[in-house]
DNA sequence: CTATATGCAAATGCTTTGCATATCC
DNA sequence: GGATATGCAAAGCATTTGCATATAG
């Protein structure tokens, strides 16, 4: 698969090592369909080797993240969540201040502000961080 | 002022106190430009009564959140954030993921996305607490 | 008076860190 | 062989909770 490829890669320039671990944690990502807590991931992970431990899953997540390969994110309920990059097509999210959900949104919604951003600005927004605050439809009519 | 009356008829109807805390910590969130922590508003709850607890904060946001006086949310980066609602910032910020610089941009340029995401998603987006990452004009003209 | 609010201290839950040991290159 | 990673246990940090006391109405 490309993406342990590209893990190996970026570990190797940067003199860090490829271990079980770091593979499993990444094999891992792939089953999970949206994201995860570094709970969800730890428990996947010790279903394959149980000696593995959560601080281990945490290192290594961050170190994703860091390489690009991950998105870490907090949700409103304070968790952290976490996503592969590459797995799905690219994408935003939108991220409901009140129930704490998050929902995916093509980026192809997001170009004209984009382009926007790049004129006005010269800045680049990486859409693929981009976590956007405000209240979902389900909550708003809750509340209306 | 107003929202002191507010508090107060709110307070009133659900058999609740109007404590000094209770004022204090209103009293407080005029004072702060955007939003703040639970810590930043305790901090300068304490200059005016060094003797109340943070605790007694955190009870008082929640207590006002759920009397519609104050909006609580959580940024990305997880800290959680109070409010007054009657309190809006006309800008959003950018944060450059090189130099970590933040500049602020005015809603307006937001206005199409948010038409577009309340249109296709029914999402309202809270334009004040948004945080676009990306890379600034200085940081990709310094790269290239 | 008496129910509500407070301060204090301890508990909680997620995340990070220090360190000795194990492991990859 | 020597630096990097890991597991373990303990520390951190923001937030919450239990409880006796103080206080607003």
């Amino acid at each position: 698969m490309c993406c342990e490829a590209t893990m190996i890669q970026a570990l190797r320039e940067r003199g860090m090592r490829l271990t079980p671990q770091r593979e499993m944690v990444l094999h891992v990502l792939h089953e999970i369909p949206n994201d995860a807590t570094a709970e969800e991931i730890h428990a996947r992970v010790s279903r394959l080797s149980p000696a593995v431990d959560l601080s281990t899953v945490y290192r290594t997540l961050d170190l994703f993240t860091e390489l690009n390969l991950v998105s870490s994110f907090k949700q409103a309920d304070g968790d952290q969540r976490f996503e592969l990059l590459t797995i799905h097509a690219p994408h935003f999210h939108l991220l409901c201040q009140q129930c704490g959900e998050l929902s995916s949104v093509s980026i192809s919604e997001l170009q004209p502000l984009a382009s926007q951003l790049f004129q006005t600005h010269r800045f680049e927004l990486k859409m693929e961080h981009l976590i956007i605050p405000g209240i979902c439809a389900k909550c708003s009519s809750r509340t209306a």
